[in-house]
DNA sequence: CGATTCCATGGAATCGATTCCATAGATCCA
DNA sequence: TGGATCTATGGAATCGATTCCATGGAATCG
């Protein structure tokens, strides 16, 4: 209610309110006798500057923004963990923001971020680069992708390279003997989802395994479709006898129906996940994951982002 | 950089610029022209307008804070994701802070959303009270503590009844015919951990069962702790035969030594886990859970806190 | 028909901090 | 010693939106 302002800070110091504001930003020269009389002002009165009106001025506000398509996902819960460790040893703090997979909230918080003009803003897409995504680089704010990319839009990002995993896992079930691997893959709308799909076919390919279309299933990234995947897999004429998960949830999905059906993991069918939830093989030792190094991605898409505001 | 205002806005639109802000506040009385033509200008410009600004005039923000200990904490992803959803509901978004289980990240990240002027603050709080927790109630900003509380602090929270379901735990276990429990507990720093050991010392006493200290093993609700307590019972002279961990994440610890020390789960000992991670017990039919309502939960923080804001 | 109420609107004050500008005193160098 | 530079400071403008107040015109009522 009666909000202390920096006035008051400055009438208990004897101050006038622009010095005060100097001794708050240790900006300009201040005499060691203000610093000390507006030091025990603010601490008498337990004053906290209205950064509103300071980012209002200063069009500054010291934070960055992170847009994730669902904190729910351990992978993103980890990568709003490193990026928020990563902001704060720089000095901003990270408003977090949930997309809940859908389009709309996406541009909700997009519109609420850059309304709260955070200076900048960390966004894993979702979509193909309509509605508020767009306005971003129409006005030049900072940004960065990180985990996806938007065709079209030149905007930096960090992603990880999905071949190199996705090759790796197919080379180690063809060595395994596997010839039938069957796929559980992520949208085709998003570029994670496209990119880990294209290099599954590729490696199935150079490995020599069957390209049979009937073993690709396309799902959302959510751990349901894992389950109606594997489910659709299994009722094939020819069923595979190893799987490929192109996320983590949809992975989960799959062990759990695998376990309803008293399928054992690594002796009657074997799974591969892609992405890397910290604790994830620990559950199921049977299960090799892809790793993706969440705490990587984080620091260097702050990094990156700091460069970009910068300039 | 070159911000659109709504000055531009009205200029474009021919009124002025009070007019403007009455139209897209949609506050008092306008023309359907009026209204018609600060529309297309605000469509045309792309116009967003500065939070800031009006959060300063008008003193709203429409935006609430939610600090959690630990992002990465399964738990509390769902909490933040309910949170949020039931918040958008209502109109506010929701700025998520991550304590990262360190007091001092607590109040960093406390004194950022009082900075901001958030209508709100729904937090799980650390520690005993001290610090930037003390302020919110002094300064008066609607706060509401969930999952945990602080003695001698009175504030409104939203916490679940740890006594039912240990109870339940700890007599299913006995109906199965088990004398020595191990209980992995939490940090008494923690309302929580206090609680729910009370509980379990509580019911342990009512079913008859072995009340031995040693069965006790005080963790830290991360999961390292969880692993450390199954070493340390299970090397006993007279280990338990049960286990309850008063988090998911210590049971994500206890479960992955139970692996690599090649003990099964429900056959080899019994195991349950306090906390509910969605699909935790999909990945270990064997794991029993106790249910913690995480929707409830942060669909009644939220409305609580509303409440709270209306006065 | 004159007076009152109502409606839409513009001008100006306002929120709280920052920052430009001016000033007074101190310091410095020729 | 006098003019120039520097330092610390206060006054005032400023950021962008909201909102109080005043005004002119239309509608309403007795």
């Amino acid at each position: 209610m009666a909000d202390i302002t920096i006035k008051d800070v400055a009438a208990l110091a004897g101050v006038s309110a622009a010095t005060a504001s100097r001794v708050l930003s240790g900006h300009s020269a201040t005499s060691p006798e203000a610093r000390e009389k507006v030091a025990a002002a603010v601490a008498e009165l337990d004053f906290r500057p209205n950064a509103q009106a300071r980012a209002l001025r200063s069009t500054r506000s010291d934070s960055i923004g992170l847009l994730v398509p669902d904190v729910r996902n351990p992978f993103f819960a980890d990568l709003a963990h490193t990026v928020e460790q990563a902001a704060l040893a720089k000095g901003y703090v990270t408003l977090l923001g949930n997309a809940n997979e859908q389009k709309q909230q996406q541009d909700k918080y997009l519109d609420t971020l850059i309304s709260r003009r955070v200076d900048g803003i960390i966004v894993a897409p979702l979509g193909e680069g309509e509605g508020s995504i767009r306005s971003i680089i129409t006005r030049g704010i900072p940004a960065v992708f990180v985990d996806r990319t938007v065709d079209g839009i030149d905007v930096p990002s960090v992603t990880t390279d999905s071949a190199v995993g996705i090759r790796q896992a197919v080379s180690h079930l063809a060595s395994l003997g596997h010839t039938r691997i069957g796929y559980i893959s992520g949208p085709q709308t998003t570029s994670t989802g496209r990119d880990r799909f294209a290099a599954f076919t590729a490696a199935v390919a150079k490995s020599g395994l069957s390209q049979d279309p009937e073993l690709v299933y396309f799902g959302d990234f959510q751990s349901a479709s894992g389950s109606a995947g594997v489910h659709a897999l299994l009722e094939l004429d020819n069923p595979p006898t190893a799987l490929l998960a192109a996320d983590s949830l949809m992975a989960v999905g799959a062990i759990a129906i695998l376990h309803r059906l008293e399928i054992r993991i690594g002796t009657d069918i074997a799974l591969i996940a892609f992405d890397d939830i910290e604790w994830f093989a620990l559950l199921n030792p049977a299960l090799s994951v892809i790793s993706h190094s969440v705490e990587d991605m984080g620091r260097v898409a702050v990094e990156l982002l700091l460069e970009v505001i910068a300039g």
